[in-house]
DNA sequence: GTCTATAAATCGATAGAC
DNA sequence: GTCTATCGATTTATAGAC
């Protein structure tokens, strides 16, 4: 459904150096821990084992580094989300990216985390058109065609839901198997629609 | 169940002056944008338009300042478990949870977002013990007795998806009444346990 | 790419007058 | 309770050597 429409990734380029990888990598830590407000560039050069200048080197301002991150977050999140808008139904399309967004979650919990929690992403989010169009078609897929209140709150429930219970206290000490397969069954049950 | 056990509150007093619950009111509105790390003293001070200095003479640091804010955020929800764990059976008691703490997350949409999404909150959550008591006890209560796997991912998910949903984009303009009834009916869909 | 050194602004926090 | 004024530390960011 909706497949084409246009061929380029909407989050731009995606190639980074060996170093930005690595302050990238850096980053994503410290805001999991810190919150991004609470991160300073000094925290990720000592992070690295670099100085401040160095780190400038490659990004030259802090908005330019939380931008990386977004990207790197979401650039799987807009694989998936093109994936399910291949599917032919609108339910299958659901299904499969839920399951990718599951699978994305438990890999790599914390990213999880920062996209949907820290105030500054989400403002990141709202702000740059690119981020604001991938979130818009996941939230499409997730309401499954329709928008009436009670889809929306579906959605939001499921997309919360899913990134918020990955870093929670209860299941912090559970493999990423069973994590993975307890969620998926938590996820159908907020399915169907009607 | 467990009733009694203590008496006092284990959040400590509770009263607050004109003054402070102007702060922590300010605080609660800054930290919900731009995260706690990302709030300075300055900020609060110029949201109320006073001086730092006379921020400082009702709280003399910011911990002191976040703390305020987590016992305003956290006192309704020791009162709400309290109330559940008085039910006679654990079915009985989620439900009562459950349905307060959808009321209190719709009722103050950015006090339910602060306290299980902002980094800063999460580490006083955890560093505090009063804190974490309320928070064992309200877990208790949503996996309903037992701990397994699969009760632990349903209490996360239960307890993420309430406190995420309610700030979500695509809930934004419900009002207080659908999103409030919406929510009950998503999240009676996650349980039974079994 | 990484360093030292530094600028300009802001941070948390305090002293003391009113 | 609120102000002005200030401290020392830390912040983002830049310049220039290696």
């Amino acid at each position: 459904m909706r497949a084409g429409e246009a061929g380029a990734s909407p989050l731009g380029s995606t190639s980074y150096s060996a170093a930005q990888t690595r302050i990238i990598e850096a980053a994503l830590d410290l805001f999991t821990e810190h919150g991004i407000g609470g991160t300073s560039l000094q925290m990720i050069a000592d992070a690295l084992g670099v100085t401040k200048a160095a780190v400038y080197h490659q990004y030259n301002t802090k908005d330019e580094i939380i931008l990386a991150v977004a990207q790197v977050v979401l650039a799987r999140l807009e694989v998936a989300v093109t994936t399910a808008e291949a599917q032919r139904s609108r339910a299958r399309a659901r299904e499969v990216l839920i399951t990718e967004m599951i699978d994305l979650a438990v890999e790599r919990r914390r990213m999880a985390g920062i996209l949907q929690r820290d105030p500054v992403m989400l403002r990141f989010l709202q702000n740059h058109e690119p981020f604001r169009r991938v979130m818009a078609r996941v939230n499409r897929v997730l309401m499954g065609g329709v928008s009436h209140p009670r889809a929306r709150v579906q959605a939001a429930t499921l997309a919360t839901a899913i990134a918020g219970a990955v870093i929670h206290p209860l299941v912090l000490d559970l493999d990423d198997e069973s994590l993975r397969s307890e969620l998926l069954k938590q996820s159908r049950k907020l399915l169907p629609l009607r």
